[in-house]
DNA sequence: CTTAAATTTCAAGAATTTCTGAAATTTCAA
DNA sequence: TTGAAATTTCAGAAATTCTTGAAATTTAAG
């Protein structure tokens, strides 16, 4: 079977894209693949749809499965490894940042804690530090507000992102509310950062 | 000039780093030292300090200013470049995210798009098809919102990101005052996506 | 168990990316 | 202009990453 004009489209796309996205032209042309399959695909099937070799496949499934973007089936009858991706694009999305932040951001949050710890030499270095700190806290404040965000239904998440900046009329409105003597109701939201 | 050991520690973790975030080793050497630095450094300095070639450098910097993650600086009295990082980290941030997107996902919604109008040959490629839509239409959902917070000033944004999950609660209870009876008031929101 | 199918590992060749020194080009003070 | 300083370009060497076929290992059906 092979690859209609779309589909063969599409996997050579993710294949160019995968250096920038951090994997190789084999693993992201193995996922796109998958990412478009209605049905599993096996390692042989992905092999003649795509022309690599079968350790090639075998070692891009891995990569794949070490960034859990894959699942893996099996149907009846049929002792092979079948691959799948998740239905639902937003598994796909959340999965992808917390593998992305897992290996471009959490060792990066710990250097600069460690680095942090380090006692001062004499008192020199004094920008240096004030940087790191201004940095690790820029980085705790985004990937603690991502964790949060993370709890979220997906449903409520995407309320939250079509709404975009507009958050910010509401939480202007509650306090205009509030501070003209509403009384806040049960599981009123107390928030942070309202300082300024 | 020696680098202190922090410093030193700070630039290897970065320069390691790099191949994750898709610079090199010298690109991401370069930036950490410019990041640490508090005077504007030039070429040979970095040179003398990372101790690559004078050429390495060059294009180290080129790149850097392709991804304008540098900005050059002119001292009075010498006519050689110096380079700096913005003292607002939120401003390199901004920049980061921005370049990011730029490479790893326009080209992709831009390939989906054309994917999209292609005549579908036959009546095949449904399931395919509805991929590619799902996933372009998630990618402008994204894109979208991020182009949205990417309007407001970093105050606004840093109290939105301390707030976290808790803007939900806001939006909740705007509802619910409204649902009682409330009148909107001046500037009051327009939410989209409060179907659910 | 045994055995054949399925999968993984691995060493080495291929391809790509990074890095360098030398040469070329640009810049600007005199 | 001229020419020395500063920077960039570029071809090839060095290093890294990717890909493969063959061999080893794992798996599960009989």
């Amino acid at each position: 079977m092979e690859l209609s004009p779309l589909q063969q489209d599409f996997v050579l796309h993710f294949g160019e894209m995968g250096s920038r996205w951090g994997i190789n032209r084999t693993v992201g042309q193995i996922y796109a693949l998958l990412f478009l399959s209605e049905q599993p695909l096996n390692a042989d099937q992905i092999v003649e749809k795509l022309g690599f070799s079968r350790s090639n496949v075998s070692m891009g499934l891995k990569e794949l499965q070490a960034w859990n973007l894959v699942r893996l089936k099996h149907l009846s009858d049929d002792r092979r490894d079948y691959f799948t991706t998740p239905d639902d694009l937003w598994a796909i999305v959340r999965t992808l940042v917390e593998e992305r932040k897992k290996r471009e951001i959490d060792p990066t949050l710990t250097k600069l804690r460690e680095l942090e710890m380090q006692q001062p030499g004499n008192g020199a270095d004094a920008h240096a530090r004030e940087r790191i700190s201004a940095l690790r806290e820029l980085i705790e404040l985004v990937t603690g507000w991502y964790d949060d965000m993370n709890k979220l239904e997906t449903e409520r998440l995407i309320q939250l992102l079509a709404l975009g900046s507009k958050v910010q009329g509401f939480i202007e409105k509650t306090e205009r509310i509030i501070h003209l003597g509403g009384r806040p109701q049960t599981g009123s939201p107390k928030a942070k950062g309202e300082e300024a």
